[in-house]
DNA sequence: CGCTTATCTAAACATCGTTCAGATCGAGTC
DNA sequence: GACTCGATCTGAACGATGTTTAGATAAGCG
């Protein structure tokens, strides 16, 4: 019998969520399929998880590290120049989306999580290193509070990239990109964007003279610096 | 007996789908419910929507309608100067989701709505106001295809007003605007950073005057908004 | 008045998340 | 090796959901 004591049936849960997230999204969840995927009762994950929202919550927590893991990868493509580095953080954001559409928009659902710590902490590892992309491209160094100016450049760049992802995802590009696809089109399109988004919040030379060469020829990282 | 024939069981179901929407979000929407609230057994919304996703979708297509709305008053709040009308279509946009969020919650979510003619045509027609914003802030005449360059300031535009609502309503701000409430930050900040992004796509001047191309009133040819 | 049609109810069905008592297994203890 | 015990999982149940079906009711019209 090895329907009793799966070995691992925490992550064989996991593993039977995303398989689900992938093939018919969000919306199509159910603890009780999930279960039928993993071979095992609809009672059982409740002793790993709680509920359902503990079972997606602990996907969306891997989900933002993963989100992390795309924006470091981005941020390390963009080179030297700052100012690229912000952007290719920014085109990671939406490959990542639209690689993963179903893991994206359960990450942003309403009603479904629990904030637990982990999931905080995740989310926040993707946002510090956005902030610190920011940071590094606006040379504010890590110390230092961001000022209203920085502010709106962080949102918007986040917004941008955000909306930009849900937005394809949801098909709302579709009849603009017509028979290109929306990958290709997706490509072609959310880099000159940023581009041009960049020019109006990060200005080209070098601004804010007050030594800015500590912020962007170290390797930074992001710290905890919040609360400000 | 009035409870046979109600009058108008058809607009008594949409009141009262969108009171549940203002109250506790699009998650909470059950059918059960609305058909409670509406005083009337469940079986009976079938007749006049089909099923929960055309009665949703009859919501969601006024919604876009009150969407157009928001976005002609921001226009005209804008005065005489193309680019603050554009920037107030944006401050119009964001205002709306965040005066409605269950509302504008169920506009975007996935696998609720079955598209229709209305609902096609009312979402377009938003869509249209804010094309005729970009284009009259960038001097593309109506007949005249979008350049690319057109495209991405239009979907930078689009992008960054719809992921900062989806976030601010999502509530991913809240850490950032502090104990100000989030509604201050918000307005506080939405308009600074459309500027910041016209900045980078609806040059202040006169576009198309200097270096690039001039092509300025020459009709071109559509030009798939993709490199080839 | 009688017929027709639109409208609504009542009951049923399958599915869902969740709870609970009990069965089963793994591992330590004697 | 036998026994116990905590962890893990099952099976059955409960209430709630969306949807379908047959039948009841009312309104409109000849």
């Amino acid at each position: 019998m090895d329907t009793y004591h799966h070995g691992d049936l925490r992550q064989a849960l996991i593993d039977a969520t995303e398989s689900l997230l992938a093939e018919r999204g969000p919306e199509a969840f159910s603890l009780r399929e999930v279960a039928r995927r993993a071979g095992v009762s609809p009672a059982a994950p409740a002793h790993h998880f709680g509920d359902a929202s503990g079972l997606l919550t602990a996907v969306v927590a891997l989900a933002f590290a993963g989100l992390t893991q795309a924006l470091r990868e981005g941020d390390a493509r963009g080179g030297s120049d700052p100012r690229a580095r912000l952007r290719e953080q920014g085109v990671g954001y939406v490959e990542f989306a639209l690689r993963h559409p179903g893991r994206f928009r359960l990450m942003f659902r309403d009603g479904l999580l629990r904030e637990g710590p982990d999931l905080v902490h995740n989310a926040t590892a993707a946002f510090e290193v956005l902030e610190g992309g920011v940071r590094a491209a606006l040379g504010v160094p890590a110390g230092q509070a961001l000022a209203p100016d920085d502010w709106s450049a962080l949102l918007a760049l986040w917004s941008v990239v955000h909306g930009f992802a849900h937005l394809a995802i949801a098909g709302r590009f579709d009849w603009i990109a017509g028979r290109a696809g929306r990958q290709l089109f997706v490509e072609g399109t959310v880099r000159p964007m940023l581009e041009r988004v960049l020019d109006g919040t990060v200005p080209a030379p070098r601004r804010r003279s007050t030594h800015t060469k500590a912020a962007h020829t170290t390797p930074r990282r992001p710290g905890n610096a919040r609360r400000a």
